[in-house]
DNA sequence: TCCATAACATTTGCATACTAATGAATTTTG
DNA sequence: CAAAATTCATTAGTATGCAAATGTTATGGA
C-alpha cells in the first residue's frame, strides 16, 4: 500500500460513513413521501396506521413495538391520529394498565390508499437502482436490523 | 405465478418497505453512536464538527449544506455547539447577511477523537455484513442519494 | 399473603427536522 | 440608478425521537 493510499484510507470522510449515508437516504425518502402523502399524514402516522391495519386492535405499547417507536413517541402519534379521527382508544378489560388502539371506520377507509401510496413511495425511492440492486439493498438493510 | 404468490406479492408489508428499513437502520445506528459518544455530542453535532474540521471556517448556510441540515436545524445545532464552547461565530467582513462558523481550539482538540469514534461507530454498525456486503451497501446508499 | 419487581402509560425535558414567514443585505435586471 | 429578485439568518410552529422520572397495575417469589 503506497503512502497515498494510506493517506486516503486514513482520512476520515463523513460522506463515506454509513450513518451519514443513512441520513441522506432518509431525507430523500421523506421528500418523496411528502410528494405522495395521503391526507396530511406524516411518515410515522402512516406506519402506525399500516400496522393497525395489519395487526388489528392492540395496546399502545404493542403498536409502538410494531412501528419501531419509543413509548413516548407512539403516545404523541396516537394522540394526533385520534385528533384526526383515524384511530380510537379504549381501556383494556383485563389489564387496567393497558390502552387498546384501533382504527376507526374513517381510518379503515384510508388503508387501501395508503398501501397504494406506500408502494409508489418505495418505488420512487428505489428508482435510482436496478431491480437487482433494489433487492440487494433491501436484503442488506434487513440484515443490519 | 400462482394465486398464493400473487397474494403475497400484493399484500402490503411495512417490514419490506425501504423507508421502514431505513428507519430501523437509523435507530440502530443511533444506539451504536450513543455507545461510542465522545463528550456528550449528538449525531448531528458530530457531523457539524466533522464538516468544520474538513472545510475550515464557512458560513452557517454552507455548513448546513455540508452536513445535510435544514437552515433552521443548523441554527440550533450551531447554538448548542457554541454553548459547549466547541465552535465560534463571527460576522462576515464582505457580506453582512453571513455568519461565519469555525471550530474553537477546544473543538479542534476533539477532532481526532471524533474521527476515531466515527470509524468505530461505522464499523460496529456494519458488523452484521461481510466486507463485500458492506461495500455494496455503501455503494447502493450512495447511489440513492 | 405480602413485598419486590416488572409492565404500561403519562409527563417532562432536550434535541432534532422541517415548513413558512420575516427582516436585512446582496445581486440582478430594466 | 432604482426596483425586483434572491440570499442569509432568525423566529414560530408542528412533529418526531428518546431518556428519565413517575404513578398505577399486574406478576412472581419468599
Amino acid at each position: 500500500m503506497t503512502e497515498t493510499e494510506t493517506t486516503i484510507e486514513e482520512t476520515y470522510q463523513l460522506d463515506q460513513q454509513v450513518g451519514f449515508l443513512l441520513r441522506l437516504a432518509n431525507q430523500r425518502h421523506a421528500a418523496i413521501f411528502q410528494d405522495h402523502a395521503v391526507g396530511d399524514l406524516t411518515r410515522t402516522q402512516f406506519a402506525a396506521i399500516a400496522r393497525l391495519a395489519e395487526h388489528g386492535r392492540c395496546s399502545q405499547n404493542q403498536l409502538g413495538r410494531y412501528a419501531a417507536m419509543d413509548i413516548a413517541t407512539i403516545k404523541g402519534v396516537v394522540d394526533r391520529l385520534k385528533q384526526k379521527g383515524l384511530v380510537g382508544t379504549e381501556p383494556s378489560q383485563d389489564d387496567k394498565r393497558r390502552s387498546l388502539i384501533s382504527l376507526t371506520p374513517k381510518g379503515e377507509a384510508l388503508v387501501e390508499d395508503l398501501h397504494r401510496a406506500g408502494r409508489e413511495i418505495s418505488r420512487a425511492t428505489l428508482a435510482p437502482l436496478t431491480p437487482a440492486e433494489q433487492r440487494s439493498l433491501l436484503k442488506l438493510l434487513g440484515k443490519l436490523a
